[in-house]
DNA sequence: TGCGGAACTTGTCATTTGGCAAGTGAACGG
DNA sequence: CCGTTCACTTGCCAAATGACAAGTTCCGCA
């Protein structure tokens, strides 16, 4: 499905840790890995291995809540790194499932490699470490918009930043993501509409 | 106010990733910080540049939401790193500030060092992500709590956590931690009381 | 000691969101 | 091609929470 490792290597090059170099000899560890609509790129009971760069495609995690409703708790779109955070670096079980929207494309290396090569390249290791401070600020912004925000500007928010999660994802998946059901959501979607 | 490290190695011990002696090597980096109520760990605008172990008292994060009030981020409790993600990693300023709840003693250590020594010790390295993933793994919970939980609920469970913050903090900065108005609060524990 | 202002409570009413159920249309598998 | 299922919509009513305002208590500071 791919061939070349160009958007990866611009991907870690990208971030400004690492030099062209090292992004192209980082990047050649990497595997290819294809994921079609709907096959579960992880499944809730299983450790998270693979340290994704997905290339093309759409994902989306869910756990459960206490009434065994499915929760997302992300989007994932192309050019974003895909694994789950606790199960990854705890080696423990994930209670999250990551799961193909569309078909993806993307490269992926395992976790005892990647900690190898974190060790070896400290350039490497910053990029990593900028990964996952992303990440965690990323969720600090949804937390404080989930806190201070009707769902209605969430919405208005989310098809502004990730327009194409809406032609990929089913309404409940973004509702839940949302914070809301997705009888509200398809409310506030024909509210938003008249505007 | 503080004399020893003991705490401060033991928590780095405890970690299960240094060694005794490696964790007394590094809290030989650290040095004594004291703050008193109300002071401010860090202001708003400014770099986050100390990663501080808290020994004793509490601490509250706080930033402004769109109207311009306090929304209550984060509450720290002994045992507990403190420094804002964002700020410290990016070298960025801060959207947030931290303040003291409470006459807090602890040990910090700056970013340039704290660096140095990730680069030179791995355990170390391995125990500050841990850090970070605790951190983030703490927020994705809580984001679920948000989403699937009554206010009553989140409450329950911060009282149950956290019941030395309810001796500390003043309702208004709970209650915009749990995401309600501080009105709402006072009612919730109203009934909570009842039972 | 006393004033001024937090911190918290309480009342009333509006708004947001949820729960439940029914209905439509399109997609899918046999 | 038919029937089932899924995704989404809509109506009705209830529950949760917010907005605003007034009242009480308590504390810090002049």
């Amino acid at each position: 499905m791919l061939k070349e490792k160009d958007r990866l290597i611009h991907f870690i090059q990208n971030s400004g840790l690492v030099s062209q170099q090292g992004a192209a000899a980082i990047a050649g560890h990497f595997q290819e890995k294809n994921t079609s609509k709907n096959e579960f790129f992880l499944k809730e009971g299983r450790i998270s291995d693979e340290y994704l760069f997905l290339e093309q495609g759409f994902m989306r995690s869910f756990t459960h809540d206490t009434n065994g409703d499915e929760v997302t708790t992300h989007f994932y779109a192309p050019d974003q790194i895909v694994f789950e955070v606790a199960s990854y670096f705890n080696r423990s079980i994930s209670r999250e499932s990551i799961q193909a929207l569309t078909d993806c494309g993307g490269w992926f290396i395992r976790y005892e490699q990647l900690n190898t090569l974190f060790h070896s390249i400290p350039e490497f290791r910053e990029f990593g470490r900028s990964i996952l401070v992303k990440g965690f600020v990323a969720l600090k912004q949804r937390m404080l918009s989930v806190i201070n925000e009707t769902a209605e500007k969430r919405y208005a928010a989310l098809i502004k930043s990730n327009p194409e999660i809406f032609q990929n994802a089913p309404l409940k998946a973004i509702a839940s993501y949302i914070g809301i059901t997705d009888t509200s959501l398809s409310r506030i979607r024909k509210e938003f509409a008249k505007k």
